[in-house]
DNA sequence: TTAAGTTCTTATCCTACATCAAGAGTTACG
DNA sequence: CGTAACTCTTGATGTAGGATAAGAACTTAA
């Protein structure tokens, strides 16, 4: 349950077994109904979550109603609202599962006290911050740069197992196109090859 | 010089006037011309940088020769590529000034002494990192929801000094269109006043 | 197993923005 | 100065993807 995490955190800094062990402990783990929701638009989003297994949606609901899907989060990826969690301010977004899931997850309090018992852990969250900042930079770079078809493309390659777990219309939001275009794109590809 | 900088680090992480004066010693000064290239597509990142005075630009050449400005950054931002910086990998992109500007930056090397030396500092880099995300996280947002129009409206009020200070194909390029449907944006804009 | 959701496809028409082209101001400098 | 080199505007035309609609295919559950 705490391997792949805990190799992710000794890659950024070394840390003893017990230092790990008190890290777990400040985890709890959940198990979820597919479509619950985590997070809603108004409240103050009180986790961080590492996901064990399962699939998870961010999104935020646009003044016509429409959900745009911001990302996706499968095994071994965290989900949060960093901006809402990190300044405890009401979030806009809405965070739910996709699937059955099982999370870890810690809240504001934990991470605060954990940071004050652990030191080394404040680096591991900075270099997990920066990696994941430079990831959104890409791929906010392709999308302004590229056509839906080459995003598609690529997300097919960079999230390979996403397709088989959520419905076209969910990757068609994720890509800022309508689930139509997709539709067209999908059959255009197919007859290239 | 150091003012705005000591008010946004103490903010994060209260510091002590020699632990400040530390972090000075490791920041180098400098003053660069208009047109300055500070990084290169190919080149690794071996800055972060302190606007103290002045404006930059980071933007990538995409495969048609066109440039694509993904940041600008005025007094009182960091610039830098943060992937290629902190994997010390090379980047796809080209930073540049302006206008005439005053930075102040730490290398890589630097970085990693400070932390060790003032541990706290670690955190105040983490929120910078979290802010940082969240604020790009918006702006992602932004795009894929909002009409150019939108974008451009958002944009003046984001940054008020900018549109006065580089061109407004820049802009364009910026909002992610070209000089031409800006322009007709602004008359649009002006008539219906 | 049938009916009621969902989800995906296909077709037609439409719109925001791109592309191409030409002209009008501005700024830089030999 | 005057001419080159940008920069901005405006117009004509093109196109990727949106909106709408309707039907097909697949799911779910009574």
């Amino acid at each position: 349950m705490f391997e792949e995490l805990d190799n992710h955190i000794t890659r950024c800094a070394p840390m003893s077994s017990s230092e790990l062990g008190v890290f777990h402990s400040r985890l709890k783990s959940k198990i979820l109904k597919k479509k619950t929701l985590l997070l809603q638009q108004g409240e103050i989003c009180k986790f961080e979550a590492y996901i064990v297994k399962g699939c998870v949606k961010k999104y935020y609901i646009d003044p016509d109603g429409e959900e745009v899907i911001l990302q996706f989060a499968v095994e071994d990826w965290w989900i949060s609202d960093i901006g809402s969690f990190s300044e405890q301010k009401p979030s806009n977004l809405f965070i739910e599962t996709l699937e059955d899931t099982e999370v870890l997850m810690i809240d504001f309090e934990s991470k605060q006290r954990l940071f004050a018992e652990i030191p080394k852990l404040e680096r591991v969250f900075r270099i997990m911050m920066q990696r994941a900042y430079s990831v959104l930079e890409g791929r906010f770079y392709a999308t302004v740069a590229h056509s839906a078809e080459a995003l598609y493309l690529e997300f097919l390659e960079k999230y390979p197992t996403i397709p088989q777990r959520v419905p076209q219309q969910q990757i068609a939001s994720y890509l800022g196109i309508t689930p139509e275009s997709l539709s067209r794109i999908k059959s255009k590809l197919l007859k290239k090859d």
